[in-house]
DNA sequence: ATAAACTATATAGTTAGCTATAAGGTCAAG
DNA sequence: CTTGACCTTATAGCTAACTATATAGTTTAT
C-alpha cells in the first residue's frame, strides 16, 4: 500500500512515517520500493506502527522502543544487558501504574465532591453554583 | 528555605525550580524573597514539588498539571468543564494502565522466556549461550 | 494536455521541558 | 578583605518528536 493509505489505518501523518522510516523503525518487512520510487509498505506495516503508537501512549520515548524492539519482534533475548533493561521497564511500569492509580482516585474524590455540590442540601447559606 | 535545600529534596536543580516559578507553578504560599532578593520557600513547597513530579512521572504535561491544579488544591472543582477534563483524564489514565500491563505482561514473557534458555534442557542440538 | 491528487527529497521551524552560560550580587569563614 | 559557595537575572542552547515548506516528479481523470 502507498504511503496515504498506511496514514490512514495508522492515523499518522505521511510526514510522521517518513519519519519513523529515518529513525530506523521501518525495515524491509514494512516497507520496499516501487520502480517509481513510491514506497510501498506491507500489511503488517499497520500493527507494527500500531504496536509504537501503543509504546508511546504507554509512555515510551523511540529510543527505548528502539532498544527492546528487536527483542520484543523476534521473541528472543539476548543478552543479560537486555533482560536488565528489561527488569527496569517493568520497574518503571510498576511505578507508573500505582502513580497513575493514586491520581485516579484523586480524580474521582473530586467528581464526587462536585456531585455533592450539585445536590446541595445544606440548612444555612447557600449552595454553590 | 533557599533554593539549593529544596532542589536537594526534590531532586530537582535550582535552575528547574526557577524555569517552573516562571510557568507559574509556585505561588506565594510556596515562595517569597528575603531582603537581599533570595527566593525564601516554604515546606509546603517540597510535597508541591514532589507532587509535579508525580504528575509528570505519570504522563502528564505541565499544561494539564496546571490545568487541574487549583481543582486538586483546593479540593473543589468549580466548573462542568473541570468536571469533563477530570473524566477524560480518569479514560486516558485507565487507557494507559491498561496498555501499560499489556506492556508488563510481555516483557514478563521476554525475561520468561531467558531464564528458560540459562536451565536450557535440550536433548539435542547446543543451548543458546 | 492539463489539472488534481498523489508521490519524492531536503531543509527549516515548532513545542515542551529543561540545561548551560555569562555576568554580576551576597555572605560566612579564615 | 578576599575566597568560595551560594544567590540573582538574562539569554542562549539542547533533545525529542514531530510539523511545515519548498521544489519537483508521477499518475489518473477529463
Amino acid at each position: 500500500m502507498l504511503i496515504k493509505e498506511l496514514a490512514e489505518k495508522t492515523g499518522l501523518t505521511p510526514q510522521t512515517i517518513r519519519f519513523y522510516e529515518k529513525e530506523g523503525f521501518l525495515d524491509t518487512r514494512y516497507i520496499r520500493r516501487r520502480e517509481n520510487n513510491y514506497r510501498d509498505y506491507s500489511e503488517d506495516a499497520v500493527r507494527h506502527l500500531l504496536n509504537l503508537k501503543a509504546g508511546q501512549a504507554a509512555g515510551f520515548t523511540l529510543a527505548e522502543l528502539k532498544q527492546y524492539r528487536e527483542a520484543v519482534e523476534t521473541g528472543e533475548v539476548a543478552t543479560q544487558q537486555q533482560v536488565t533493561f528489561l527488569h527496569q521497564k517493568i520497574d518503571d511500569i510498576n511505578g507508573t501504574i500505582a502513580e497513575l492509580e493514586r491520581i485516579r482516585a484523586h480524580l474521582t474524590t473530586l467528581i464526587q465532591m462536585k456531585k455533592v455540590g450539585s445536590f446541595c442540601i445544606r440548612r444555612h447559606g447557600k449552595c454553590p453554583q
